[in-house]
DNA sequence: GTCTATACTCTGATAGAC
DNA sequence: GTCTATCAGAGTATAGAC
């Protein structure tokens, strides 16, 4: 394996032109599928958003589908961080408590991320069933023994952990995805997360403190 | 007004076959918009779920956008009812109590509907807005001044109340929006409604029962 | 590597016979 | 009221010049 310049692992082969043009494509591909979801979002679209033509951007990815696919996959990792980070060693509690703050601000970071999962799940999740039923399963079934454990040796309430990992997912993607809902309801004037975040820990506090 | 022999509220003036086929489609409908969403389901799929052609379906909505919004608003009602009998009477833990079981349970009895919902909203709710901004807005101002004041008189912990109201919606919404993903980490053999209904109750009585 | 031009399919919607 | 036939337009994708 000879000296490249810029070995990044997830480049594709190719020139710094393309490596430019990819992302600017996957960041259309994120706009446009996050507003419209896989079906509304149309090729004219993403092109126009990258600023190139309809056909070059097929020379890129052979079809919308395969689009779709590479945007999704590049960012699942980022997605599961904040749960793989849920660490054996820490206090239970805490620990809790720092993922669930962890997955809101990532649910405010990146809310069009966090729209365009929920729309393939929406949907039955046909381009991720495998990931769900393989990595992510094995991932939640693993920190569920965790917090199990936690409470086995009473150091956290007793709660069937799978659903405390949903009811996080739950509250915290809420902002993000039913947007539009958090913010008629509320009103101008308001700012959701900063105002979810002390209710997040004091319902999972108030949930999970050991008696 | 002479008499009619079924003067139903909602049924349009018409004959019998008229409502019949009204109701076929509206079915037919709610099953392809929630499955695919208002851009993947298509005119031929409503109405061969329908068991028409596609210009006898046109014929009764005018536009594939009319028959999205029939469906929507005459759902709506049912989809608040919950909410709208939180009981000012009652007691107030029990009555939250009540109210989070029968979102669940609405949950688990109109999966479609919850996904209708789910993907209007995840668009930006561009066919809801007015209603999210005016009767939600309003009904949801109501039961929080509600809460509010169970809070104050002590007979309910204080947190947020829009943002309680928030997290049970999150909760009891994401076992019908994003149950691919429930099922697929809980594997086979399980009940994910039927296991979440004493885990919310668990959650609001440690969340709210007062010091 | 990138563009113009275009093929082909399917969409939502309409016209008009019955 | 319901059908057959059809339209115009938009969609994804491809061919081939540059």
């Amino acid at each position: 394996m000879p000296a490249s310049p810029t070995p990044k692992a997830d480049a594709k082969p190719g020139t710094r032109i393309q490596a430019r043009n990819r992302a600017l494509i996957l960041e259309a591909a994120l706009a446009a599928f996050s507003e419209r979801g896989f079906d509304g979002a149309t090729l004219s679209d993403i092109a126009g958003r990258a600023g190139l033509s309809k056909p070059n951007l097929l020379y890129y990815f052979p079809s919308k589908e395969a689009a779709y696919l590479a945007l999704l996959e590049g960012l699942l990792d980022a997605w599961l961080a904040p749960l793989r980070d849920l660490d054996p060693g820490g206090e239970p509690l805490a620990e809790v408590l720092r993922y669930a703050r962890a997955k809101l601000r990532l649910s405010r970071a990146m809310p069009r991320e966090s729209r365009l999962f929920a729309g393939e799940v929406l949907r039955g999740a046909p381009h991720l069933r495998a990931v769900l039923e393989g990595p992510l399963r094995a991932l939640v079934a693993d920190k569920a023994a965790l917090l199990l454990a936690w409470m086995d040796e009473g150091r956290l309430a007793r709660v069937p952990p799978t659903h405390l990992v949903f009811s996080v997912w739950a509250i915290t993607q809420h902002y993000a995805d039913f947007d539009a809902q958090v913010r008629a309801v509320l009103g101008p004037g308001h700012d959701p997360y900063a105002e979810a975040e002390p209710f997040l820990d004091a319902l999972l506090t108030r949930l999970l403190r050991p008696l």
